[in-house]
RNA sequence: GGAGAGAUGGCAGAGUGGUCGAUUGCGGCGGUCUUGAAAACCGUUGAGGGUCACACCUCCGGGGGUUCGAAUCCCUCUCUCUCCGCCA
């Protein structure tokens, strides 16, 4: 949620940044300026009336010990009219501020100078690119294929178990999931990152937190009789640690990294799109979460993109990096940039990370905040970033790395999965 | 699942209808003393709104109610603890 001194330090600047994300704000952010200034006038109102009901009150308790009971009485009947009347401006006010709030909810986050215009994914930009293309012989395989082969994802088990999109690993392909997730961990946890092992279900304060309440509940699966919701990230429940927080300012910044199951109800397109691991209603992820002060964030970003594409590195996978245009960027973020990798034998590129500053915005609804050396409050910056997401990384290593022999698990992940080759 | 107890400031812990936004202790911060530190002593120390700054308003788990007045009474929800049951 956009902070009100936000958005008045200039209201053009803020609605022209809104533009950029495809967003027609200028009547939001006139209506969110007006409520404000309506709501001032309220509550000035209201805290005088309320101020007042408070000096009546106090001076018949002092009557009342006093033992004056008629001029106590008489003193009660003059608050009755005053009440009704601080009740109803009180009234008034409280729909005001919903109002104001609600608008709020729906504006998304500014994105910041360095995103591009654009409206689609064509006019993402791409920023740089690296690692061995590979070199596939024509009847090369799509990963959906060779696991059938190997046997080692039963795509059609998972169908009868739970339904599509939750593939069932076996054997060596459940090994190898593991051992990308215990790579991705201790790359993570080398790199500075608290572990954490969170809880996959939330409550809805959580989720409004994070920001994936109340407009994208239907992305969520929700356990009805708990009001519980599963994950769709880490990044929830990581980033939720530190809702309602004030930190000190040497406490930052926070670094934690956190595997877990995702759950995504993805209501999608079918077909070839989303065929094998390309989409999941379950996948497994490694993600990193940063709490920063404002003026390091993005460095922080930086060396979060940097941790990321040192692992596509070593897994010698074809990369490349995508910014975000602003029309693809997601509702919370103030710049996002992808990471893909080349799928050869699909031949396309498969997004693995999304790597993101969203300045303010989340810590804004999650009152994430530290104390600075003003002794004042100010909210955190908070980022986040996949470090890596499974799937499609372990769709594009059995594409990329497939041989007659078999399939060859890259040299950093050997000593986790104890084998160099899927034949 | 059953029975009971509880939720107060960073922590501990008072407060059961009237200057209580809250005694006190610890911790934190500033100072005195000291070559320095410790100890001791003095002061200070919640969050949000509002204001140029004050004033003022709101907040004692969440929501609602009673009352002129609620941290204190009532209802309700959530959570925690203890005992019993069940259980990986």
């Amino acid at each position: 949620m956009l902070t009100l001194q936000q958005i008045k330090a200039d209201p053009a600047r803020t609605i022209a940044k809104l533009a950029v994300k495809g967003f027609d704000g200028k009547e939001a952010i006139e209506k969110v300026l007006q409520l404000d200034e309506q709501r001032r006038q309220m509550q000035l109102d209201n805290d005088n009336k309320a101020a007042e009901l408070n000096r009546l009150a106090a001076s018949i308790g002092a009557l009342m010990k006093q033992g004056k009971r008629e001029e106590a009485e008489q003193a009660k009947a003059q608050v009755a009219g005053l009440k009704e009347n601080q009740k109803a401006i009180a009234a008034g006010l409280a729909q005001v501020e919903a109002e104001q709030r609600n608008i709020l909810l729906t504006i998304p986050n500014l994105p910041c100078d360095m995103v591009p215009e654009g409206k689609t994914a064509e006019d993402n930009v791409v920023e740089k690119t690296g690692g061995p293309m590979p070199d596939l012989p024509a009847d090369a395989l799509p990963h959906w294929e060779l696991a059938k082969k190997y046997n080692i994802i039963d795509f059609d088990l998972g169908v009868k178990i739970t339904g599509a999109g939750f593939p069932v690993y076996v054997g060596k392909g459940a090994r190898l999931q593991r051992a990308l997730i215990q790579f991705f961990l201790d790359q993570a946890n080398e790199a500075g990152y608290t572990e954490i092992e969170p809880p996959y279900v939330v409550n809805e304060a959580s989720g409004y937190g994070t920001g994936q309440l109340p407009d994208k509940e239907g992305q969520m699966y929700h356990c009805e009789v708990d009001n519980l919701y599963l994950i769709p990230t880490a990044e929830v429940p990581v980033t939720n640690i530190y809702r309602d927080v004030i930190l000190s300012e040497d406490e930052l910044p926070k670094m934690n990294c956190a595997y877990s199951a995702c759950f995504r109800r993805e209501a999608g397109s079918y077909g070839k799109d989303v065929r094998g691991l390309n989409r999941l209603h379950q996948f497994d992820k490694v993600e990193i979460v940063r709490i920063e002060k404002p003026e390091n964030s993005y460095a922080a970003l930086e060396k979060m993109k940097d941790h990321v594409q040192g692992l596509l590195e070593k897994l010698g996978l074809p990369w490349h990096i995508l910014r975000l245009c602003g029309g693809d960027m997601s509702f919370t973020s103030a710049i996002t940039f992808d990471f893909e990798v080349w799928s050869a034998a699909q031949k396309r590129w498969l997004e693995v990370s999304s790597v993101s500053n969203f300045e303010t915005y989340q810590a804004n609804r999650l009152k994430c905040r530290y104390r600075g050396s003003d002794k004042k409050t100010h909210l955190c910056h908070t980022l986040n970033g996949s470090a890596l997401a499974l799937p499609r990384i372990m769709a594009a290593l059995l594409e990329n790395n497939q041989t007659p022999q078999g399939i060859v698990i890259p040299e950093v992940l050997r000593k986790y999965t104890g084998f160099d080759i899927i034949d």
